[in-house]
DNA sequence: GCGACAG
DNA sequence: ATCTTGTCGC
């Protein structure tokens, strides 16, 4: 078992990186332990799918809160460390974002991360991940369920949640964002409870599914992929 | 053994 | 994750 920061990134292997996930799924705060919050993060990556040689690209866009105004944007690329694999989308995607989130002049008090939190095998998702690795409170905003089940239909307003059932533990939180859209998976990454994070979650959301800092993000990110492959084709066409 | 399976 | 315009419905 790896004992430092690095090696927590870049395990050799799935037995390995089970037992990383599980020691430090032990460091997890998932009640609130944050300051006053003046600006957020959101974090996304873009990459070409199934092409193990094509660059993971990542982007992390800041906002002034509450009012969600545009403040940062850091990006930053590099050959995935791990492959894609559920339940361990964070040693793919961390390492890169861990990056990017570095040449941040004013770190974010609030992340929201793409991807599950404790809504995970072994309570420890992406957002439980970063959250750890950088000492910041941290959500789990997922698109879809990795595990658990709604312990009751979800109504279809905006604002309407039911918590997710795993094992007989509430894990997360369906929520709607959107009339009848599809609903957003919501659990704590780190340094929160559940129950701020849902509250944070609605509060940047104008409108749209994803919360703003979350949709700046992936935009930023798939223009920087875009942009990276555009040069590609350039230099070879 | 069978099905599920974040991005 | 990504490929992609219009189109059906509230």
């Amino acid at each position: 078992m790896p004992t430092t920061p690095t090696n927590w990134l870049y395990p050799p292997d799935l037995t390995v990186a089970t037992e990383v996930q599980r020691e430090l799924a032990s460091r997890v705060i998932a009640e609130d332990d944050f300051g006053p919050i003046n600006t957020v993060g959101g974090t996304d990556i873009s990459c070409r799918p199934r092409d193990p040689k094509a660059q993971v690209h990542a982007a992390i866009v800041t906002c002034d809160w509450p009012s969600l105004t545009r403040r940062e944007v850091a990006t930053a690329s590099d050959l995935p460390r791990f492959p894609y694999v559920s339940g361990y989308l964070g040693f793919r995607e961390s390492p890169v974002l861990v990056d990017a989130f570095a040449k941040l002049a004013r770190k974010p008090d609030l992340l929201f991360v793409d991807g599950q939190g404790l809504s995970h095998p072994r309570g420890f998702g992406i957002a439980c991940q970063l959250g750890v690795l950088l000492d910041v409170p941290a959500i789990g905003v997922g698109k879809s369920v990795l595990v658990g089940t709604p312990a009751a239909p979800l109504g279809p307003d905006p604002g309407d949640r039911v918590p997710m059932v795993w094992k007989g533990r509430t894990v997360g939180m369906a929520l709607r964002t959107r009339p009848r859209a599809n609903p957003l998976y919501i659990s704590a990454g780190h340094r929160i409870s559940l129950e701020s994070a849902v509250e944070h979650v609605l509060a940047a959301t104008r409108g749209y599914r994803l919360p703003e800092p979350t949709r700046r993000a992936h935009d930023a990110a798939g223009e920087l992929r875009r942009s990276v492959e555009g040069d590609v084709a350039g230099l070879i066409g």
